[in-house]
DNA sequence: CTACATGCAAAGAATTTGCAAATCA
DNA sequence: TGATTTGCAAATTCTTTGCATGTAG
């Protein structure tokens, strides 16, 4: 079991995920914290992001480069998103459809242990007016 | 426009892609290339799968680690995969449902220039024996 | 006290790029 | 011949790891 203990440096990332509304990179995030005066090691922010993911408390993608990114999802529940390119800024998704529609192949086809990957990735309103 | 030249390791990489009916790494890809007697350099591996995905000739889909996948597929028109997680084995996924339902998301929260990757990832039959 | 977390630097892995030599048209 | 393509090595990125030190419980 993961122990999660409380130090200072998850609660300021946790924090600043929680206040952010969108999806960040480790990378931009520990730039951020730099900028804010709160010098946290890269690694750390790795290590923290690894284990908030593995307990459920954050949510990750991959963008189109591969990069992983993540977020402080409001449901806990399994969903999808529908992600700004530019800013990050997502809205959380949730489609029974999707699911049985997914489910229903992966068994048509004798597919085992499946999971799926679905995304949507646009820019949102706010980031088209400044193209 | 690309020029796309009919050289010797264009002509191999494209025909071990179509002999093969799954997905590929570029890295695995190469390896197989070498163990055939086929010393083609990685980097060429790596700008001739490039070059074949910008001119619709092969789909690339990224596995969990984020690492590329490769494939000759059937059908040029736009559609997802089935796939499995251990040897590639893919199947072409084709559904109206899911893109419309994408296209009315994006239009409901009015997001631009949209995309949506949606792959399933899962065991295949013959790999579900050998586990 | 002591198991876990942090920082730093080094290691890893996938992918890209620079450039001279080879080669297709 | 002339423009691409290839190969190799070096450079980039993102991410992970090893290890000595710091710290929450």
């Amino acid at each position: 079991m993961a122990s999660l203990r409380n130090t200072k440096q998850r609660q300021v990332i946790s924090n600043l995920l929680t206040n952010l509304d969108g999806f960040i990179s480790a990378q931009s995030l520990h730039q951020h914290l730099g900028d804010a005066g709160e010098a946290i090691g890269l690694a750390t922010v790795y290590r923290t992001l690894q284990s908030m993911a593995e307990a459920g408390l954050v949510d990750v993608v991959r963008d189109q480069s591969g990069e992983m990114l993540f977020r402080a999802c409001q449901t806990k529940h399994h969903h999808h998103h529908l992600v700004c390119r530019i800013c990050g800024a997502a809205e959380e998704l949730h489609a029974d459809e999707v699911e049985s529609w997914a489910a229903q192949l992966a068994a048509k086809y004798g597919f085992n242990q499946v999971e799926h990957q679905v995304e949507i990735f646009g820019l949102c309103p706010r980031c088209q007016l400044s193209e």
